[in-house]
DNA sequence: CTATGTAAACAAC
DNA sequence: GTTGTTTACATAG
């Protein structure tokens, strides 16, 4: 160390203690242990299970037979009331599992009767409470077979987007199942995911300062897709740390990993920082949590163990595998970045310089939901999905310009308006303009909260919270402007000295979010010297149970929330005041005060305001308002993945990059109508180009003749589309019938 | 100027 | 020793 002049001191800081609350039941904390690692059991077994349903076993209304003229494909009839994620996850597995030589693409389609139970009226709900519940539907992807966890009787739309916010909340080593879904896996060989090699961990390296030789580098097998730094250890990964954060984080199904785990999963998935790195690249990663505002860190209900999330509004859902389909495709952009240095020796390497891709690395795509037609207006043209995510940094800038604010309709569904899809940079508009008006941020977690009450605070900036259904009190208007740069926001010192975040009580920082929401706008100005700036979620409490232990004023100081519950937030100003002079710095974040660094910070990734919906409940299925993101559009690229199918009279219509989109977000229902229900509307804005096979078809049928919709999960390509069936009765003329005259209805009378 | 990466000083455990 | 914060500085764009 050398002690440079320039630095200053760093006076100390005093942290406050955390409040501690144990929630009886916060199991994940614990975990830490695990790091992601583990998931990958889960995964095999899902498969074998799945494997050997083949015929038919799966859960049980599920019948699944082989497809009469594809080679590796099965179409797979679901009752209306299955739980499909589950099922789409499973098929998944046993896709994998599969390889290319067994069946790796299975049409799924509802077959309306079945309803072997009834649906069970869940009271449940919503409630956050429902922590089991939600575990129990996440675990279905799980090793347990599914016999009984597809059929759950789960309501169908309902739970499921609950439970995957809920869910969210198993951090690492929790929730292994889920893990690996978000987690490469999904992909497959997407990553390689070192998990299995990983276990290992470092625990060696120690010191951050010591140089770790590769000598001996273990290499994953190369997955098929990889590309080289996927493998290789001399290669530096593409990513930015904050990037690589992201990713870590997001695999997990709570959405929360301690740093350790983050630290494991890098190096799990990217050799290069376990055996090829600088030790201080561990430093790194922790100033990059730090510095960004985007990374929040809770505290686990005991207090012990501190978790980094991604504040919801900034979240898109970056997963590793996501954006390791885009680069697939070709992207020299990325490409150039990569390279570098190889194979330097480490100290030769010194350099940073091409470390990242700056562009690239989010050039993940953002994933519109689905539901919300609006959101691509023409205006906005959204490129393709895959432009989108493809463009360079350059058009990121350009974009940034242009930026369609989104608009503020959100009335409509709460949904916002869509962001273009585009790399990260992009959000920092989205944000500041977009956002503003929409943001509404859901609540999900939180689900009760109640927005109501706080947002009357609000009204200055921005906070927008969706109850909801839709009232946002004020809206927005105006504040537009203000928040350019972070989603955080601030009001200056907003004399409500709250707290800093606040997240008491309440579980989630989506909650938090929400009031915090407010956008700043001072901040940029005035912060320029600090790169950022920080808060600390007080302890979140993930599960409902929370709500409880708080509010008797446990063990929360005082002197801190004032409302350990929600409702009563005042403000969301944070009192960060204290940072500045305040006793602590450092200790607690607060949450939104600023976000300080004088540029970015923040907004790396925003928002979701615009995907956050409320918690429609809608038809019945609705998602998470958070987690949906993805899908929509995507990948058009992926369209591309299921060239197969053109032999069979169905087409597809590629929805989601991966089958997780589409668990995430989908609304999609099987059951629903195809025409009626399930408008093609969803899908019709994202890709442009795509030919709709829907509703002029539909129209024109013949009597005799009917089109089903249904769901093509390639596990090759991990994607998912939608497509259409074509059920013709029996007796109709081959001609009318598609190309291969398969005459579904015979195979599987279950779909008439 | 911004976004990143790195290094490092410190603080609190 | 680990985890977090925060500065300072270097670099590439």
């Amino acid at each position: 160390m050398k002690t440079s002049p320039h630095r200053p001191l760093i006076l100390k800081r005093r942290r406050p203690p955390l409040p501690v609350q144990n929630a009886p039941g916060e199991t994940s904390e614990g975990e830490p242990k695990r790091p992601s690692v583990q998931q990958e059991p889960g995964d095999a077994q899902v498969s074998n299970e799945v494997a050997e349903s083949t015929s038919c076993k799966f859960p049980v209304g599920i019948k699944i037979i082989n497809h009469p003229t594809m080679p590796n494909t099965q179409v797979v009839a679901i009752p209306n009331n299955a739980n499909i994620q589950s099922i789409i996850t499973a098929l998944t597995a046993k896709g994998k599992e599969s390889g290319s030589n067994g069946p790796n693409k299975f049409i799924l389609i509802s077959c309306g009767g079945a309803p072997t139970h009834p649906p069970e009226p869940q009271p449940e709900a919503q409630t956050s409470n429902d922590s089991k519940r939600t575990e129990g539907i996440t675990k279905t992807l799980g090793p347990k077979p599914a016999a009984s966890d597809v059929n759950l009787p789960r309501p169908p739309g309902a739970l499921l987007g609950q439970r995957w916010e809920n869910c969210a909340g198993g951090e690492a080593a929790g929730c292994t199942l889920n893990t690996s879904l978000t987690n490469i896996q999904w992909l497959g060989k997407m990553s390689s995911d070192g998990l299995g090699s990983c276990s290992i961990k470092q625990e060696m390296e120690g010191k951050e300062n010591q140089h770790l030789e590769p000598s001996r580098v273990k290499v994953e097998e190369p997955p098929r897709g990889s590309t080289s730094w996927q493998d290789s250890v001399s290669e530096r990964p593409p990513y930015s740390y904050m990037a690589m954060i992201q990713f870590a984080i997001n695999s997990t199904e709570r959405k929360r990993m301690t740093l350790k785990d983050i630290y494991t999963w890098i190096e799990d998935h990217f050799p290069y920082f376990k055996h090829m790195a600088k030790p201080g690249w561990k430093n790194s990663i922790r100033h990059n949590l730090s510095l960004h505002d985007m990374f929040v860190r809770e505290t686990s209900a005991n207090g012990k163990v501190s978790f980094w999330t991604i504040h919801p509004s900034a979240n898109r859902y970056l997963t590793l595998d996501q954006v390791f389909k885009q680069q697939k495709r070709p992207n020299p952009e990325l490409r150039r970045n990569v390279t570098i240095k190889t194979a330097l020796p480490l100290g030769a390497r010194r350099k940073m310089k091409p470390l990242l891709p700056r562009v690239s690395s989010y050039l993940v795509p953002i994933r519109f939901p689905v539901s919300q037609p609006l959101v691509l207006q023409p205006s906005v043209k959204v490129p393709l999905p895959l432009a989108a995510s493809l463009m360079s940094s350059e058009l990121a800038r350009h974009r940034k310009r242009v930026r369609i604010a989104p608009k503020v309709p959100l009335a409509d569904e709460g949904v916002a308006p869509l962001p273009t899809a585009g790399p990260v940079k992009e959000e920092k508009l989205l944000l500041g303009e977009g956002l503003s008006p929409l943001l509404p941020v859901q609540s999900i977690k939180e689900e009760e909260t109640q927005p109501g009450e706080e947002m009357p605070h609000l009204a200055r900036p921005i906070k927008v919270e969706s109850p909801p259904l839709i009232e946002w009190p004020s809206p927005c208007p105006s504040v537009k402007e203000e928040l350019s740069q972070s989603w955080e926001e601030d009001s200056p010192h907003s004399p409500t000295p709250r707290s800093k975040k606040s997240y008491s009580g309440l579980r989630s920082p989506t909650r938090c979010v929400s009031e915090m929401l407010v956008i700043k706008r001072r901040e940029g100005r005035e912060m320029s010297r600090s790169r950022r700036k920080q808060h600390l979620l007080p302890p979140c409490v993930d599960e409902p149970e929370l709500l409880f232990s708080e509010a008797p004023g446990t063990s929360r100081p005082a002197t801190e929330l004032p409302l350990p519950s929600e409702p009563s937030v005042p403000a969301p100003q944070l009192g960060y005041s204290q940072e500045e002079g305040g006793p602590f710095k450092t200790p607690v974040k607060e949450m939104l005060p600023i976000s300080s660094t004088p540029s970015k910070s923040v907004l790396p990734l925003s928002p979701e305001s615009w995907r956050l919906t409320p918690p429609a409940k809608v038809g019945g299925l609705e998602f998470s308002p958070v987690r949906t993101p993805e899908r929509a559009f995507g990948p058009l690229a992926d369209s591309l993945g299921l060239p197969d199918f053109s032999t069979t009279p169905l087409k597809s219509i590629p929805l989601f990059d991966s089958p997780q989109e589409l668990l995430n977000s989908e609304p999609f229902d099987l059951n629903s109508d195809p025409f009626s229900s399930c408008p093609l509307s969803d899908m019709e804005v994202p890709k442009p180009g795509y030919p709709m096979v829907g509703e002029p078809q539909v129209a024109s049928l013949p009597a005799n003749r009917s089109l089903t919709e249904g769901l093509v999960l390639d596990t090759m390509n991990d994607s998912l589309s939608k497509i259409l069936l074509d059920i013709s009765f029996p007796g109709l003329e081959e001609d009318l019938l598609g190309p291969d005259n398969i005459n579904w209805a015979q195979l599987m009378p279950e779909l008439r």
